[in-house]
DNA sequence: TCAAAAGTGTTATCCTTACACCCATGT
DNA sequence: ACATGGGTGTAAGGATAACACTTTTGA
């Protein structure tokens, strides 16, 4: 427990800010300063000195930088590795970024994004395999066999805990494991580590296989993995805990509150148990008003009971099966 | 989105190694290297050219100061906040320091404990208010009404989403609220925003009333605040990942393991259904043999089954009620 | 009148919770 | 024999998952 003297290094804020538009989730990206054509996620210096906490800072520079208005907030988890940076001209200088999940919604936002060098993209390009909206995504023909020919490939080192084969087999619900759409930086990692997506080859590694085209969207730094953990943590919040009142407008008819949770959790869900659910839960109440804007018959629209925070432990809205 | 060069800060890695011994759960506390009588918890640079990421630098420096041979390591959240760091002579340095949960089995460490600056300390002394094994814990009584008292003080703004008597509601199951043994952290912040934990007052909080002694012994630095959120992710964990095997020996019986998780948990479980539980789930399998040390009939004893790590998708013990 | 979307009723199944009882050993 | 902890069966209640059907509008 001797105290040395702790090496100094760069901490930066990098945020994952989220708005849901269209029944499409959107990640908030930046263009790069250095003519990168790669996107990136916003972020700024965290200064101790002007800010208290991290999480001050971070408000202070995405209001500043984009004059967006984030509602929720919350810290997501620590990036440090090594040679998960690389960049054409780095400084060599070392840098770790805490990274956040920020909620908003788009609407709020309008006229600060037209003036601001950032714009929100549709997060699936970034990980087209994590789409399971209309069914499983075609994608995973071209990504499931290659996988499964780099898990062959790793001699299976029964010391190492979940060898390849059973890694493969638990992220991407290959051979009878059940797809769970939490797992959205496990099968990122995974593909990392078989060097199929583009991240993995210019950090120096070697695609087992360099013929086969890198897989979705790249983005710079370490990015990528950030908005895969922040994907993960959002999917599982929804499950628990009333986030996604965060991304919906004040009022709204229960099926775009249906269709925006399945956006987020890129999967389907049952009509009627997600209306039950959302009933028993007394997570809304109706404003009495109607929506003729929807297409068929007029749907009521509901407001977010903000009192059931207060009421209950923890509300959520735990999805359940598949359907 | 502007690339300012970032603040160089120190940057250290804190680690709350946990063990169970005797059902009672302890934490690696480090004796002060500059005669603060408080304990603290061991933490270590963070060296990026001398090991890629976080979790190898903590292990190495784990090893090499303690001896002690940690199986899990998780990260647990990145600590940052000016003020809350206060000590005698402070140098004014900011440091911000990445929280660790790690857990090892103290009869792997015997020999590594006696030579080190170092030892296991029961979690529950410094939070006497998480333990209901035995019922509500009496210390309770000292607590909350001081608490209701700092509840009514705080003038009620709407507009701070839960109100002081909210916070107080939830965190400590006052006024119908069931106690939800994962809120430990919650429950350390409010004590703290009381002024009812010595940390407060040396961070320079006022105590709304200075008479009342405070709660529970304190540590180091923000230390307590992340033991708070260590036993708090632990708790939670428990419920849906197998993690208790990382505390057990290789043989155990099933009481024993129903005593561990309920010396972490901090609640009394119901035998026949713990038992379902891990019979359902197939974590354990029997060795054979039986243990007569336990006093009446010889319980017998099983081992985990590491199986099934690759076999389901997530296996844990999620408790359930009370009882 | 028909398409499109809103909205409802009901059942089988599983999991959770809680009850009360029997078994094998040491003293 | 009896105290001590080990070990089991089973029933009530609630939550979940899946089924198919009716209603109200705009074109």
């Amino acid at each position: 427990m001797a105290e040395t003297p702790l090496t100094p290094i760069e901490v930066g804020l990098t945020a994952a800010i989220v708005a849901v538009e269209a029944e499409e989730p959107h990640i908030l990206v930046a263009a790069d300063p250095k003519s990168d054509t790669r996107a990136g996620l916003p972020f700024g210096p965290f200064d101790p000195l002007a800010h208290r906490t991290f999480e001050i800072g971070l408000r202070a520079w995405v209001a500043a930088q984009t004059a967006i208005n984030v509602g929720y907030v919350e810290q997501l988890y620590t990036f440090g590795d090594r040679g998960r940076h690389a960049r054409p001209g780095d400084t060599g200088a070392h840098m770790i970024s805490v990274g956040y999940l920020a909620l908003t919604r788009m609407s709020d936002n309008a006229a600060a994004l037209r003036a601001a060098a950032a714009g929100f993209e549709p997060w699936y390009q970034y990980f087209p395999w994590e789409d399971w909206r209309a069914g499983r995504p075609d994608i995973l023909d071209a990504i499931v066999p290659p996988l499964e020919q780099w898990a062959r490939g790793g001699r299976d080192d029964p010391a190492r805990s979940p060898g390849r084969r059973e890694r493969l087999r638990r992220c991407f619900g290959v051979g009878g494991s059940p797809w769970d759409e939490e797992k959205v930086l496990d099968r990122y990692e995974l593909l990392y580590a078989a060097g199929l997506v583009e991240e993995a080859r210019r950090d120096g590694r070697e695609a087992f296989r360099a013929k086969i085209p890198p897989l979705g969207e790249p983005m710079r730094l370490d990015h990528r993995r950030i908005l895969a953990t922040a994907i993960a943590r959002l999917r599982a919040k929804l499950k628990y805990r009333p986030v996604v009142f965060e991304l919906m407008p004040d009022e709204f008819t229960l099926t775009a509150l249906q269709r925006t949770v399945e956006a987020i959790s890129g999967r389907h869900l049952h009509k009627q148990n997600f209306r039950r659910l959302v009933e028993t839960a007394a997570l809304v109440e109706p404003t009495g008003e109607t929506s003729t804007t929807t297409g068929g018959r007029p749907a009521a629209l509901f407001r977010f009971r903000r009192e059931v925070m207060q009421e209950r432990p923890a509300p959520g809205l735990r999805l359940g099966g598949r359907s």
